[in-house]
DNA sequence: AACGCACATGCAAACTATTTGCATTTGCGT
DNA sequence: ACGCAAATGCAAATAGTTTGCATGTGCGTT
């Protein structure tokens, strides 16, 4: 996404553009998978010459997240709470229990599913998240050779 | 489940049978929704005159987990975690965003796809967590009498 | 192009959920 | 009933996340 685009969602949504926020919108942009608040910090602060603090990281992705333009992912890396790119095509993620990749899935299983269980629950449904673990081909590999 | 039951199930896993162990899981398996080790803490250290720390109740959540015999719901309260009775018979939930009412679903609309997703990626599917939120029929009255 | 103000950030300290070390207590096999 | 390994209580440590406050920066206005 370019310089201007993103400067131009922003403005949209009535987010001020600044250093910290473009940085951190265009790295997660670029991201395919759920990154950590961490993450996002290690990599900004020490690659860019831009300032950057843990605690903004913080608030600018609550605020990205309020203002729609990020999600909470739902899946938890030891302890932390991962944060993705709110792609308007809903989508999931399967997680590797050995390595921690994660593999975005194409499609999702529970269309339909969701205006069934509406009606019969009474809910209005809003949203779901669904994460699927599992052991990664790589990872399968590994422990084959190790253990047996 | 009876005295004797739980007694049997923690013999048969190497559990020693501890007033709060067993305090706890009688709890838990009377409880249908996902509930925090706060409330578990809470609930018990008023109610028994069983003596009842917070940190053995993480700790025996712990083992429980380990043991299969609870687990981490992947619902968040509030940033606490949420734990559940291992209903052997696989289980979601839906949980009300406004007052976080949560109710159990029944059936897996996941059954069949997870080996799907095993072939098209290679993956070995161990587990998944689905996490559904809506409004209750409870909440979306009371909206709109108070909105409109 | 410079000005000024509201809003963002940096920094350090606070908070909160969860974990851990250690002394004491308790379950359970003998 | 005895004794030991394992579990608990208590308090202190951790770790992720949030917050208060002084300073800095984007951006509309002049």
């Amino acid at each position: 996404m370019s310089r201007d685009k993103i400067r131009e969602l922003f403005k949209s949504r009535g987010i001020k553009n600044t250093q910290q926020r473009h940085l951190i919108y265009e790295f997660l942009s670029r991201k395919k998978q759920p990154i950590t608040a961490e993450e996002i910090y290690m990599v900004l602060s020490k690659k860019e010459k831009t300032k950057m603090n843990l605690s903004t990281v913080y608030r600018i992705l609550d605020t990205f997240t309020k203002k729609g333009l990020v999600q909470k992912s739902g899946i938890n890396i030891e302890g932390k709470s991962t944060y993705e790119i709110n792609h308007m095509d809903h989508r999931h993620h399967l997680v590797c229990v050995k390595c921690n990749k994660i593999l975005p899935i194409k499609g999702c299983p529970l269309e339909g599913y969701e205006s069934y269980l509406g009606e019969t629950t009474g809910f209005e449904i809003l949203e779901h998240h669904l994460e699927i673990k599992g052991i990664c081909p790589d990872c399968q590999k590994e422990t084959n050779g190790k253990d047996k």
